[in-house]
Formats: structure tokens, C-alpha cells, sequence
DNA sequence: AACGAGGGTGAGCAAGCGCTTAGATCTTCT
DNA sequence: AGAAGATCTAAGCGCTTGCTCACCCTCGTT
């Protein structure tokens, strides 16, 4: 195990886990240029020129710009889920744990809006058996969605008569931050989150 | 004026302001192809081919692949905002009128997803001067939307704190709705904007 | 019958695309 | 010291892209 495979500043930060560091200054490019204009209007020279390196030396590190997509789609993904699991799994009532999941999900879609357009919105620009894995992790967090919505209708918290229709409304609103939310706004991604939180639970017709 | 300009089975059918036929022909199937695949991942042979014409008979009913995009968003953008004004002057309360609204609205992206999916992703494809005109028009749209939760919150309707924030969140989900509805799934655009339409009026704080 | 105008086509141009290859350079291990 | 491997580059291949051009039809008008 050599020495660049350890992270000096920290073991969470952003793209952390990519290992070469070469191929983790492609991968940040790659998303930044893919957020700006698109994956398909993105050129591999751009990416490369972005890393400050030479057209080729993409393909040292990736098979083709689809598995570059792919791979930020993957950990993205991950990570999203990751952030779901930990509200829904932790303590308090369901309308705790929903107002949590919200907050945290919807700070990450604010903080790191670069990353989420690109993992919420190049999907369909994916090969068609690494748009099934992704859509599958989908399935995922829809899942730990809807079954904090139903554990609160269950207790007496909530009062939703559609409980799957409610799910994709949530999800929908915290995914579509990632599309009009910007650094420069005059909202953080603190408000914007306690914000959704709160008009979360006013779906879900929870007592204040 | 030339018979050609009159539309035979109606006047408000999806494309009838297109006025040459083989223009609206070619416009509908870069609608179909934009949304499938994306602005740019579709080509002009590919539009072309699906309006049943040669790559080059485009060219003379638009000047570019861009200004196709253009006459697509702007006659979107005026037809959704033609029918958040429709309810928002209409008659009745700040409640009923805010549930008109985005059911109408709503029922307008299910059921147009493929035009409302081009109208709202593709913004970005659009050149500078282009893009501002648009952007022109979604300022107009949220307009609309915070007229009448202030309206609402000023008669005693609506407990809302943030009103800015609110208008952004219920345009947002609406706008979601053209990116995951599709018309073979389990719900109908009537009942998806019935859903919304109480899901908002909970995040406004209606009493019911 | 001749005409001009506009909608349409087949062929193709210049530019840019994703990706490959041959070789230079640097690092690491024996 | 020297071989082996990994990393990066310059050059460029084959192909596709948006778009153009010379030409052909089909008209309503004269």
C-alpha cells in the first residue's frame, strides 16, 4: 500500500476515495464540466484540459468518458443514500427522523449542487446496465422514505392518505434543490434545508 | 392567407401556432427526440429522419438546431404561464385559487412530460440572449405563485413564514412532476394533481 | 406555355468528436 | 546500475456533427 493512497486532511472528504490522485483531479473536472454544460456537450479534451493534463491521460484512468460518468454517479449515489440511512436509522419519532432525513438530504443536494445535478440529472446518459445499478439505489432511498411515512401513519404522527404518491412528492421537492439552488443565492444551505424539513412535515400532516 | 394557416380539427391543438405543416411536423419530432435523449445527444439527421424529410429540409424552416430548441421553450413557457394566470385571476379563495393553480399546472407536466421535460431541463442549451427571455418568463411564472400565497397569508388563509422560499418550493415540485411522471406508470395526471394540489395547500398552511 | 418562387433532396464540407498508438519520462524494486 | 512498470504526451485515425450548396420538383399566376 503506497502513500498516495491515504487521504492527508482527512478520510471524508469529498472525492476522498478515488484513489490515484490523477484520476481524482479527472473526476472533479469531470464533474464541474459536466454540471455546467452537460455530459454530452462535454468534450474529453475540456475535462482534460480542466485536470491540466493531455487528452489521452483520461484513458489511463478510465475505459471511456461513460465510465467517468458512471463512477461519480456510483459514489454520489452512495453517498446520498448513505445520508438517508443514517436519519431514518437513528432515534426520535418519525417525524424526527423525517425532518432529519429532509435536512440533511437537502443540505447535501444545496452544498454540493455541482455533484447532485450530475448524479440527479445525467442519468439517462448512462450504458444501460450501469442505469440499471443507479436506478436500483433509487428504489433505495424511495424506500427509506416511505417506510418512515408509513412508521409515522402507523403511530398516530402522520395523517397521509396516498403514502407512495407522498414519497415521490418528497423526494421530487429535495431532489429539484439541486437544480435552482445556487452559491451566490441569498439562501444558505442550512435555511434551505430547516425550511424543506418544516414543509415536509406540513405534508405529512404532522402536529406541531 | 393560405388555408395552410387555419388548423382543420381545432384551434388549440398541442402545436397549432407552428404554421407551415412540414415545420410543425419537424418541430414536434425534435420535441420527442430533445427529451429522449437530450439537446445535444440528438442530431439534426436523427429530427429530420422522424419528420420523414432530409437532414437539409430543416434548414429551411429554421436556422439553426438552436433556434428549434428556442421556438420549443418559448411557445412552452407562454402555454404554462397561460395557465397559472388562468387560475390565479380566477374567482375564489387564496385556497381555492392556489389548488387551481397547481393542479392545472401539474396536470400540464404529466400530461405534456415530453414537451414540459425539454421546456424545463434544457434551458442551459439555449444561447445567452435566448436564455434570457426564458428566464424572463419563470420570473413571471413565480410571480404568480407568491401573489397568491400573500394574498392568502394577508386574508388569514395561509400560515406561511417565508414566502419567497414557499413559492420556490411549489414551483419546484411541480416542475419535477415532467421529470419522473410517465404515462404508462400507475397514477393518471388528474390524480397526481389532485395529490399535489392538497399537498400544497398543506405546506401553505390551509386550514382545511 | 412560360415563369418565378418556394419547399424539398443528395452529396458533401470543415470542424470537432471519442479514443488509440508510439514513444518519452519518471518511479520503484532488485 | 539496470530492468520493469506505471504515467503522461504528441500526433492523429476514423467517424459524426451542424450546416451548405447546386439542383429538382410542384405550384399559382400571367
Amino acid at each position: 500500500m503506497s502513500a498516495a493512497e491515504e487521504t492527508p486532511g482527512g478520510e471524508d472528504m469529498p472525492w476522498g476515495e478515488v484513489t490515484p490522485e490523477a484520476a481524482r483531479r479527472l473526476l472533479v473536472a469531470a464533474v464541474e464540466a459536466f454540471a455546467e454544460r452537460g455530459y454530452h456537450a462535454t468534450t474529453t479534451r475540456d475535462i482534460a484540459g480542466r485536470a491540466g493534463m493531455s487528452p489521452a491521460a483520461l484513458y489511463i484512468h478510465y475505459k471511456t468518458k461513460e465510465e467517468l460518468l458512471h463512477r461519480i454517479s456510483r459514489i454520489g449515489h452512495d453517498k446520498a443514500l448513505e445520508i438517508l440511512r443514517a436519519a431514518a436509522d437513528g432515534e426520535g419519532t418519525a417525524a424526527e427522523r423525517l425532518a432529519d432525513a429532509v435536512r440533511s438530504f437537502v443540505r447535501w443536494h444545496a452544498e454540493r449542487h455541482t455533484t447532485a445535478r450530475v448524479v440527479q440529472y445525467e442519468l439517462d446518459a448512462l450504458g444501460p446496465e450501469h442505469r440499471a445499478e443507479i436506478v436500483e439505489l433509487r428504489r433505495e432511498s424511495e424506500a427509506v422514505i416511505r417506510r418512515i411515512i408509513n412508521e409515522g401513519v402507523a403511530a398516530g404522527e402522520f395523517a397521509v392518505s396516498d403514502v407512495p404518491g407522498t414519497t415521490v412528492a418528497v423526494l421530487s421537492l429535495c431532489i429539484d434543490v439541486s437544480r435552482w439552488f445556487n452559491t451566490q443565492g441569498r439562501r444558505t444551505a442550512d435555511e434551505v434545508g430547516a425550511l424543506y424539513a418544516d414543509l415536509v412535515l406540513r405534508m405529512a400532516g404532522a402536529q406541531k
